[in-house]
DNA sequence: TGTACATCAGTGAACGCGCGTTCACTGATGTAC
DNA sequence: TGTACATCAGTGAACGCGCGTTCACTGATGTAC
């Protein structure tokens, strides 16, 4: 191939964060090799490194990515119902708490496809930053669902709410072709819509 | 060394099995090798297969003993609170909310710590089957909570329950050493806690 | 009970393989004149 | 604007390493007499 111009360049940077942000969520940090990110961007492994400086830099990038993709469809959903809070609780929780949302983790909720992966790497790694930085955004997008006027109030319900979609789409996962998956989507979905919002 | 007692063969498996009981909820069914499971029960690598048909069988067997350690230890916290339903939350939710459970994988609830790892195994792969079991009886464990008649509802109850622990711990996990760690635990404590059981 | 020997649990070297990372090389891009 | 050449993005072979698994070997255990 040799010399591509700046402005494939750039394409491609773009290409190799957007296919890890994707690869990551579905296989973890440690189940894709840089081999396959970079095939993931149409590209050969060797020029990896003209991009990132390891693949700890490119998790901690991708990490950032796949929140920034999490929290701007909440957002455009949060918008969408015109202020209404039950609206925008229905708006977040419906699409969340589905089988299709279950199937497809690569183009999911960030939080929940990375957080055991984050938990599990060491305390200096860039990743871990990232993700704490992007689940914040999140609750502060959650919080607008929550009908108090107290900030503090608001705020802890937000945990409340993200503590449950994020665990019952995790044990949803685990327990994918049994019974119980759906149920837990069910159940969970069903508690938060009869919850006064 | 050479060849072992029969005694002696039996508390080596017991030894590995408890080990990476232990080694896979802290580092993930794919974060430890083989040569590293034999060394936390006190050997080297290659009498492994003596033991077990492949690492996979392994991993089946180990997520089992996690789930038989957290369920007979819910079993003994629900005991202990002498059929008082809100004690028996409350034993229940307590201890797993804290910062000592979640910097401590290894020995905490196999519910949390192996999700993610077994929501990407294959379908067949007999771990999944083994977390699905397990998952059900820490359910069960978990209904006895619910003050409801209904079975439907304490079964749809404890889902939410679950859920709540679970996506809890594992955000708190996540975001260990940032403040947002700490806020979890304990907004989903209070949440629990104040709940009519 | 004592002895001779077959069994087999555990050892450690070795297998093929894929990993993250490095590097010499290629040749189109970008630039200096 | 056209040309000569330096730059450097991407390639693919190679690096050392650790993985899951296999296997010849060791020697104490268990057993047959």
């Amino acid at each position: 191939m040799a010399r591509a111009s700046r402005e494939q360049t750039d394409k491609n940077r773009e290409a190799i964060e957007q296919a890890s942000s994707r690869l990551f969520r579905e296989r973890g940090l440690n189940g894709v090799s840089v081999a396959e990110l970079m095939a993931g961007a149409g590209l050969t492994h060797g020029g990896f490194y003209g991009h990132f400086a390891s693949k700890d830099a490119l998790a901690a990038q991708a990490c950032k990515r796949a929140f920034e993709e999490s929290t701007a469809r909440w957002e455009r959903r949060l918008a969408r119902a015109g202020g209404d809070r039950k609206a925008m609780l229905a708006n977040l929780v419906e699409p969340y708490l589905t089988t299709a949302h279950c199937a497809n983790p690569g183009v999911g909720c960030a939080a929940a496809a990375l957080a055991v992966d984050v938990a599990r790497e060491p305390a200096g790694k860039p990743v871990r930053q990232a993700y704490a930085e992007g689940l914040r955004t999140m609750i502060d997008g959650m919080a607008q669902t929550v009908a108090s006027d107290d900030p503090q109030e608001r705020h802890d319900q937000a945990l409340v709410r993200m503590a449950l979609l994020v665990g019952a789409l995790t044990l949803a996962r685990a327990t994918e072709g049994d019974p119980l998956s759906d149920e837990m989507l069910n159940a969970v979905r069903a508690h938060l819509l009869d919850s006064t919002a």
